[in-house]
Formats: structure tokens, C-alpha cells, sequence
RNA sequence: GCCGACUUGGCGCAAUUGGUAGCGCACCGCUCUUGUAAAGCGGGGGUUACGGGUUCGAGUCCCGUAGUCGGCUCCA
């Protein structure tokens, strides 16, 4: 009988499977005309094969997948009224939810992964039986959920389902050497050949709830993750990097390096930033307003609460109430009988800045000569999220958006987004980002909730996608991810340790200039409808400020650094020697003091590296003799004899050019 | 909002089966002061998140509230 393997052709004997394929036991897989299939599969005439590696994302998945098999049924074997629900691989592991009485505790996990590790050493065959509908309801009987799945089938369970497919049902059974079946599970597969192919790469990392299928309004089961890998050192990079994550954590040096803190006092969700937090935060809004200034916008200041027909006439009301703090209910008098005497006034604190704009652009009839009318605010808004939601400066209550809206007219569209993309990517760069890719959120075909008429939806997003594709930067497609409003280009950022961080949003509104019936005088003396775009380049100053924390690990470069400069001497008699240098340095706009305390100077070096201070400047004896200093950098390095002029020089051109040190 | 875990001086942590809070860093004072990541000695600081309850006795057990953390849902 003849395949393809790899592209070539080949001769297998009939009845041959892919264990008759592949002598490389990295091989866990096929891939059968372009369909995966287990290495047991028997191979037919004419199939077009290759063999899917261990360590291939496909491979990956696979040994996840069989790996969140091994939990189920470790689980089950331990809790035997725990039911079954879902269990797919996810980036850099698994889950399994299960029903069960008692939610999961930490000691529960390490007995499952002792159990697992037991399982894995039994040498499990994972075995693949086809059913049919009716046979799978049979042996499911006491698996509720999983007989909801087979119920459902794929085309409500949605693209991705491990479960159940398209076609027929399977199940796969781990069988124990001596042929008995150990556990089964309803599950298309593939899976690993044997439960050793697992191996010790695997742990299990957290327990929590989540809803069945994803809804609210279904019960909650018990989640249990954990991570999967080849071999045990991959799964321990892994750990570390999440340890990496860990030490980065802006919640964590935020408190650290005394930037900012969330007082109990104040609310959830609502940061203080202390000095230290403070500095980093003015300059980078600082450098922000320089930018704008230069690239046009106008600078605009609105109030934070506004009567309550701003948000009817925005639709902010109908659409988002639940999302905005309750109203503030102001003047109402009532009579001794509690009759309204004097109708009152509901004030809400803004979640957005945009209708405030709009009403400064509705000030005076606005002609086309002013457009695009470029208006520029540091806004703060006021979202009340849900407990469950807030994290760190990333997720909050109170918040700085650095907004912008520009108002252009349907000309303009096209050179105005170009020239709105390259400014935020550039600016971002600036700040240190320098890894990018777009995402193109548009319309669902269809879902009545998009407001606008269609022609206007095709050319604009139309627009957005060429104006993305010209950046050339990679463009993810993101169908029924626009606002109900308009189509939005958004800007996703990679930090240094390769995490995606959403940062910019360039949204068209098609609604607001509706609702508030904006208007331009146009060169043919007709009124006309300016097109509407939200732009915010940080996405809020609070939750960019934590992205860079996380970025740089607290070591901001100088532009950034709280303290830029720390002069320590290495005796008390050279500390004037420092001060001189020190207030040259001021003078020219450093941030820096002469650490005169009576620590020692090891410990000083010290104190300011965990400090993250970028230049540490030392100096003694040999120093002040020879008009020089020593620069002692963050990550160790130092640098002897450097004369006084190149020092400062070095110092300042690192700060003016934004240069990480 | 939902589920679970957690909450002890500013920070990080200790405190047998319930027996009446301790350590390190930081802080304050004193002594010491020469070359690249912690000098020595002394001192002050906690109603154990808050409110109830059980008990002769609660940091430890129970209930409630708030907050934090991990997820779920949400993120205009």
C-alpha cells in the first residue's frame, strides 16, 4: 500500500499504523491529510502523512490535553463523586473543571499530582473507540455535563472543542498494561500513545472557579490548572519565568520602590502616587504633552461629574450605567408630605471624556478650514468595575485616560489615521516599547447592536486596514470586536519578557456625531457630519505606568528614574568633593543628592541598586586628586576614572536622548 | 458580582493540640569611617484587618463585614 510521508512517497504493509512510521519516540502524533490522528491510527491507501513532534505547538498541545486526561482521572479515582466537565490545553498547559462538593484546597492538588505521577508510571495506553450517539450517552450515563456536550454538539460547543466534533463521537479509554480500562473520557483527540510519554514535565498550578460553559448565570465548578512540557527542565524555565512575572510585578515594586499604593482608606481600585511614583508619572505625561503640542493637538480641560443629560444624549446611560458609580443626587426639595417641591439634579462622575469634547466642538459653528480638530486632555474618568475584576494600576476605579478626539472630515479620514498610528507607535517607542502588533477590531455581520449604516462600516474599516497594513506591522483580525459605535485599530505591545500588553486604542465613532448632531461648514457652504476618533495612547497613564514598571522591572531608564544620579563617597572628607558635582548636575535638571549617611559605602551601593538608581557615582581619594569619578551601574558594572566633563556628559545625553543605561 | 485562599509593627516572616505576640530589614540614638551589594551596640514601635460569638482563656475555633490574591464573568 502506498502514502505520502513527508511529502515523499513510501510503502507501508496493510494494516500499518504510525508506530510503524517513526522510530523517534518525539513523534506523539500524525497528521493525516492535514487531520490529527493518533500514532495507532491505521493507515489507508493513498493518506498523506507527517508525524507531529513532542515539541511542536501541535505536539505541545496534544501532551497538554493528555496530561488534563491523566488529572480527570486522577481526580475521579480520588473523589469518586466528582463530575466532569471540559479539559482542554491552554498556552503553556491545562484544565479540567469538575463538579464536586468540596471546592479543591491546595493539599487536595498535591495528592492529585502524586496520584498523576503514579498513573504516568503505570504506562497507560491512551485508546481511541468510536461511538455512536446513543453508545456514548450509554457509557456516560452518570457524566451530566458530558452528556449536555453530546447534546449540544460542536456547533454551539463553538470552534476548539476537545470534546466532541463535527463527526462521529469518540471516547478515549486509558488501559491499563494488563488490558482492563482503567478510565474513559468523551474526547475527539488525538492523545499521546501511553501515559509515559507524560513524564515528569507536568504540575498542577492553581485551583479556581469558573462557570460551566462560560455563562454567569451557569453553575461554578472547580477549575484545576496546570502546566505540561517534554521534560522536566522545560517545565522548570517555565516556573521561572513565571517567577520572572513575579519579581516584576508592579503591585510588588510599586510598594518597593515607594512609587504609589491603593490606601484601604481611599477605596478599592483608587491609587495614591507617592514622590517617587509621582516623578516617573509627570514626566512621562510631561513628554506626553510635548508631543502632542507638536504634532498639533490643542489642549482641553473638562470637569469630572456632569448632570445626568450629558450621558443620556452620549447613550452612555442606556448602554452603561452598570459600569458608571451611581448618580450623585443633588436640589431635590421635598415637602413635609414627601412630595417633590423642587425637582432635583442626578450628577454622575464620567467614565468618558468624549462627550465633553464634543460639546467644546459644538460651542460655535465650526467650519472645515478648523478641521481636523485635534483636542487633547489628560481626562480622569471613573468606572465602577466589579470587585472581582480590579489588579494593581492595571484594572481600576479611578483613572487618567490620555484621550484625545479628533474630529475630521470624511477627506481627512485616511491621511489623519496614518498620521495617528505612526504617532503612537513612535511615541510608544520612546517610552521603551518597541514591539509591536496591530489588531483590527470590526463589525459582526448581522448583530443588530452596530449602530451606523453599512456603507459607512465597509469604507472605514476599509480605511483602518490599509492604514494598518501600511505600517507594516502585523495585522491579527479581531471579527465582532468593534464597539457598537465604529471600527478600531488597537496596539499591542510585547514587554521584555514577551507578555502582550493591549495599549492604544484608535476607535472611529460613527454614533456620537449622530447623537450630538455635530456639524461642519463645508467649502460648498453645506453642513456637514464630521467623522469622529478616539484615540488613547496609553490607554490610561495608571495602567501605562504599570506596563512599564513590569517592562523594565523597575529599573526605569534615567528620563524616567525618580532619582537619576546618587553620589556616594568613599570616605565622609570627599562627600563636598560630590556636592560640587552634584549641584552642577542639578543645575542642569538631574535628579540626583550625595548620600552623606554613616552607612557604609558597600552598603550604600547597595541600598541604591535595589533602589534601581541608574548612575551611582562614587568617588575618593584617587578621585578628588584626579578630577575624576567612578559610575557604578545597575547591573554591577562599573567604570574607574571617568574625567568630571565626560561624566556629566554622559550623564545628560543618556537622559535627553531617553537611552536605558 | 461569583468561587476559593489569605489578612500578625512600614516591608518580609515566626508563634506546639486555644495558655496571653517574636525575628530580620527599615526607623531612631550612639560608636566607627578610604574604593564598588548588608560595620557594631542600644532603643522605640503591634488592641494580631474590623465587628460579633464560643471559652476560665482566642493571633489560633465559629459567624459577619472590609480588603488583598488567584481564577470565572466583564472590560463601553
Amino acid at each position: 500500500m502506498e502514502i505520502e510521508l513527508a511529502g515523499k512517497t513510501h510503502q507501508v504493509s496493510e494494516g500499518a499504523t504510525g508506530f510503524d512510521l517513526f522510530e523517534d519516540r518525539s513523534v506523539i502524533a500524525l497528521l493525516v491529510n492535514g487531520e490529527q490522528k493518533d500514532l495507532a491510527y491505521a493507515l489507508q491507501q493513498g493518506d498523506s502523512v507527517e508525524g507531529i513532534s513532542i515539541d511542536s505547538d501541535a505536539g505541545l498541545s496534544i501532551l497538554r490535553h493528555s496530561t488534563a486526561h491523566l488529572l480527570a482521572q486522577a481526580v475521579q479515582e480520588l473523589f469518586d463523586e466528582a463530575k466532569l466537565g471540559i479539559g482542554p490545553p491552554i498556552q503553556d498547559g491545562f484544565y479540567y473543571d469538575f463538579d464536586v462538593p468540596e471546592p479543591f484546597n491546595p493539599e487536595d492538588l498535591k495528592r492529585l499530582e502524586k496520584r498523576m505521577k503514579e498513573l504516568v508510571g503505570k504506562s497507560q495506553k491512551f485508546v481511541r473507540v468510536e461511538v455512536s450517539d446513543d453508545e456514548a450517552k450509554k457509557r456516560l450515563a452518570h457524566e451530566p455535563y458530558k452528556l449536555e456536550l453530546i447534546g449540544l454538539k460542536s456547533a454551539d460547543v463553538g470552534e476548539g472543542s476537545v470534546e466532541v466534533g463535527a463527526g462521529g463521537l469518540s471516547i478515549y479509554e486509558n488501559v491499563n498494561p494488563d488490558g482492563s480500562v482503567a478510565w474513559f473520557d468523551l474526547c475527539r483527540g488525538p492523545h499521546v500513545p501511553n501515559s509515559r510519554m507524560i513524564g515528569k514535565g507536568f504540575a498542577l498550578t492553581r485551583v479556581a472557579a469558573a462557570y460551566w460553559r462560560g455563562n454567569e448565570n451557569n453553575k461554578q465548578l472547580q477549575r484545576i490548572y496546570g502546566t505540561a512540557w517534554p521534560t522536566v527542565e522545560a517545565k522548570e524555565a517555565y516556573l521561572e519565568r513565571l517567577q520572572e512575572a513575579q519579581r516584576r510585578d508592579h503591585r510588588k515594586l510599586g510598594a518597593e520602590l515607594d512609587l504609589f499604593s491603593f490606601p484601604d482608606e481611599i477605596g478599592s481600585g483608587l491609587a495614591v502616587f507617592h514622590p517617587k511614583g509621582g516623578v516617573i508619572r509627570r514626566v512621562m505625561e510631561d513628554y506626553s504633552r510635548q508631543r502632542h503640542e507638536e504634532a498639533g493637538y490643542e489642549f482641553v480641560y473638562s470637569p469630572h461629574i456632569t448632570k445626568s443629560n450629558l450621558f443620556e444624549t452620549s447613550g452612555h446611560l442606556q448602554w452603561y450605567s452598570e459600569g458608571m458609580f451611581p448618580a450623585l443626587k443633588l436640589d431635590a426639595e421635598l415637602d413635609a408630605d414627601g412630595k417633590v417641591k423642587k425637582q432635583g439634579q442626578d450628577y454622575y462622575l464620567k467614565p468618558m471624556n468624549c462627550p465633553f469634547h464634543i460639546l467644546i466642538f459644538k460651542s460655535r459653528s465650526r467650519s472645515y478650514r478648523e478641521l481636523p480638530l485635534r483636542m487633547f486632555e489628560f481626562g480622569s474618568v471613573y468606572r465602577y468595575e466589579k470587585s472581582g475584576v480590579l489588579h494593581g494600576l492595571t484594572r481600576v476605579r479611578g483613572m487618567t485616560q490620555d484621550d484625545a478626539h479628533l474630529f475630521v472630515t470624511p477627506e481627512q479620514l485616511e491621511s489623519e489615521l496614518t498620521s495617528v498610528l505612526n504617532f503612537v507607535l513612535d511615541l510608544l517607542r520612546d517610552y521603551g516599547l518597541d514591539d509591536f502588533y496591530l489588531e483590527l477590531s470590526t463589525k459582526e455581520e448581522g448583530n443588530p447592536k452596530f449602530v451606523g449604516d453599512d456603507a459607512i462600516w465597509t469604507s472605514a474599516t476599509a480605511t483602518l486596514e490599509k492604514v494598518a497594513k501600511a505600517s507594516g506591522l502585523e495585522l491579527v483580525p479581531d471579527p465582532g470586536g468593534a464597539a457598537f459605535y465604529g471600527p478600531k485599530i488597537s496596539v499591542q505591545a510585547r514587554d521584555a519578557i514577551g507578555r502582550t500588553w493591549q495599549m492604544s486604542t484608535i476607535q472611529l465613532d460613527f454614533n456620537l456625531p449622530d447623537r450630538f448632531d455635530l456639524e461642519y461648514v463645508a467649502s460648498d457652504g453645506e453642513r456637514h457630519r464630521p467623522i469622529m476618533i478616539h484615540r488613547a495612547l496609553f490607554g490610561s497613564i495608571e495602567r501605562f505606568f504599570g506596563v512599564l514598571t513590569e517592562h523594565y522591572a523597575g529599573h526605569f531608564p534615567p528620563w524616567l528614574a525618580p532619582v537619576q544620579v546618587v553620589g556616594i563617597p568613599v570616605a565622609d572628607d570627599f562627600a563636598e568633593y560630590l556636592e560640587d558635582l552634584m549641584a552642577e548636575l542639578k543645575a542642569s535638571g538631574v535628579r540626583g543628592f550625595v548620600d552623606r549617611s554613616d552607612s557604609r559605602m558597600q552598603k550604600k551601593i547597595r541600598d541604591h541598586t535595589l533602589d534601581r538608581v541608574p548612575f551611582l557615582l562614587l568617588a575618593g581619594e584617587r578621585d578628588a586628586g584626579a578630577k575624576t569619578v567612578s559610575f557604578r551601574y545597575r547591573s554591577g558594572e562599573q567604570v574607574n576614572d571617568v574625567g568630571l566633563e565626560e561624566a556629566k556628559k554622559i550623564i545628560l545625553d543618556a537622559i535627553s536622548e531617553r537611552r536605558q543605561v
